[in-house]
DNA sequence: TTCGCAATATACGGTGCCGTATATAGCTAC
DNA sequence: GTAGCTATATACGGCACCGTATATTGCGAA
């Protein structure tokens, strides 16, 4: 029996990395061979076709992204913030995760498929969050709001390009995950305690 | 002199469509031509090449997304809360811009140039908010960090694909709206339009 | 060593797209 | 009407990619 090479496992891997930089168009069966290293030869044994690839990527990534993050949360265990946080981090914060999760973000705006996938995989992420965010807050409506404005300040950063004059975005990245969890704010100069707007 | 039956603008505009729709990487000459229901004859007189029918696309959303707003919201006056609430609802509940900002989003995270305009454009907004905020909050952290938290909501909610239970995506939106701004929780009436989750 | 077979290379036809060159056709001015 | 001009159609060569068919090759079993 020949060896094999490129196993299944090597195409999806490299198409995932592809994806993260080029997005779903950029993954084609020919150029993941050339970066292989091989010819697309092998591809056809593994694979149907180019989508079954696209199949088998998300496969891996729901996998990685859900069971493998919850998984290991838990495992370390910790109070609820700091799970939170570490959640948000094996994801968010991933140089692998991060840039394709974005990736599918935006597929799954044009694909219906993609759409129904990523669904489920915030479904189980906001699941966790809310359940973090309900050791602080009480009123369901209120965990609701405050999950939802984390996730969309996780995925937003990575989309927004806008400048902080005197401050690094993560200065005022950690102030606003202050302002969310209702924390008085961490930096020593900012002891002028969160002021009440006259609203 | 033959008459223009498709004029440069009309290759702009239907390449802006099918970035919405699709991304950069739909842009195809070819397709335009197809959609506008010529060939891509005259095309080649408007323009070098498809690169620079893309910088052209640029232009005109950078117009659109800035100036246009800007004239129009200052146009029609008003407190400053609801000039920043109607720029950022010029923006980001407008079907026509809201895809097209939310495709130069993720074009921008794989092209330095497209970055670079992106960045602009996002700096003169997050000036606006930057100004409406201050009217409201003195701390200049807080306020760049609840500018922040809304800039990122604004694009984070079309990109996260969770539901919310027993809410709808515009009720928890809007009660997110409030904890942003600190404000009593709302009636069921919501008077800002807010943003459906993605398609 | 040699055989068999699985993994991969090579070769192929088809398609869609790019950009160019050239032909056509329909206004407009005369 | 007709000439001339210009937007567009048509035709072309080239390239990248898809999926298939066939050839090669090298490991492991005998």
């Amino acid at each position: 029996m020949a060896v094999t090479r490129t196993p299944r496992d090597r195409w999806i891997e490299e198409g995932l990395l592809v994806l993260a930089e080029g997005g779903p168009d950029a993954v084609r069966v020919e150029v993941l061979a050339k970066r292989l290293g091989v010819t697309k030869g092998g591809f056809y044994g593994f694979f149907d076709d180019r989508d079954a690839l696209l199949r088998a990527m998300l496969d891996v990534w729901e996998r990685e992204s859900t069971d493998e993050v919850i998984a290991r949360v838990q495992r370390e265990g910790g109070d609820p913030r700091s799970q939170i946080q570490r959640a948000g981090v094996l994801t968010f914060s991933s140089s692998r995760l991060l840039p394709i999760d974005l990736a599918i973000r935006t597929w799954a705006r044009r694909d219906e498929v993609v759409a129904e996938r990523l669904r489920a995989v915030d479904n189980r992420r906001m699941a966790l969050l809310r359940q973090m965010i309900g050791t602080f807050y009480s009123d369901p409506e209120e965990i609701e709001a405050r999950a939802l404005l984390a996730f969309c300040m996780a995925i937003g950063v990575h989309f927004l390009a806008a400048d902080h004059e005197q401050h690094t975005r993560s200065d005022v990245a950690q102030r606003a995950v202050d302002l969310l969890f209702d924390r008085a704010p961490r930096s020593a100069a900012a002891e002028t305690a969160v002021p009440r707007p006259s609203a």
